[in-house]
DNA sequence: ATGATTATGCAATATAGTTGCATTAACAAT
DNA sequence: ATTGTTAATGCAACTATATTGCATAATCAT
């Protein structure tokens, strides 16, 4: 759905082998405008292309490992899946309610992240820093307040 | 381990009756540097006095639900628990060792976050803003080097 | 004591992810 | 084309983590 990604470069630039089934794991993640979970990856293939729930998985590992799709903890249980940033896509924060469990993105200057002191404290090394914001989603406050 | 934390206290100002097993696991998060997993706080409880395993996973619900403890989703499959932000500990940061999977407590102001255009760009309420570092921890970097 | 409420225990179940091994596909070297 | 090699996928079983429903025990106010 982003009209500067092409799916076939991105794992190609990767070092990634370009299957069909990977380019498929891909373009689902790519063309949602919110992280998704390795079971709405599967079953949204599913619909029009018989794959393995396990492949799924390990293409999902293969492409977080490559850097092509960002591995986001939600509140809850499932990781969710987004693309990775990269030249066109800012790393942004995401929003989990903590009702319905929905996982949103968040305007990549939402909020901002000051890191110059980490490196001053902290000995390990960094690869990724991951904002979560927690709350009520818009719908979710409708709800509430409809009784 | 806090001077100034009385768990009994924390219990009571957050309206949950203080029962021994709410204590013993507030006491067992509380003396920890390092927020545990639900199996680590069990495990520990369990070495001096039976409890069960699903009273744990209750107990944790409910003291986060409470906002005495945090649930900090780390980046492997279990969350982990530390003490919520309170008037003697400053909210802070966390790293995952995407290695070896330990989850750290980062100090307070070695990131800053600024939250103000949130408020501006995004309709759902916010309760929490979690920052989750990842990367290699010092003893991992240290192993790698060996050989 | 009695009853109501809350906390805990126990067994079963659900959910998310992983492993081991078999099969198939892709492709290079004869 | 045939063979051998490697990489990708499928399938079944399994593990880890968390949740549920219902029974029992503790607590507390009458």
């Amino acid at each position: 759905m982003c009209a500067h990604c092409n799916y076939q470069n991105l794992l190609e630039e990767a070092g990634v082998e370009p299957t069909a089934n990977r380019l498929q794991v891909l373009a689902v993640i790519g063309g949602n405008d919110a992280p998704l979970t390795a079971a709405e990856v599967f079953s949204t293939i599913e619909r029009s292309h018989p794959i393995n729930r396990v492949t799924v998985y390990r293409i999902l590992d293969l492409l977080v490992q490559n850097r092509v799709v960002e591995r986001i903890s939600s509140g809850g249980r499932a990781a969710h899946f987004g693309l990775a940033p990269n030249k066109y896509h800012a790393p942004h924060p995401h929003f989990c309610c903590s009702r319905c469990g929905a996982v949103i993105c968040l305007n990549p200057d939402s909020l901002s992240v000051d890191a110059d002191n980490l490196q001053k404290t902290f000995a390990g090394e960094v690869s990724r820093i991951e904002v979560l914001v927690e709350g009520i989603c818009r719908n979710c406050l409708k709800q509430r307040s409809n009784h």
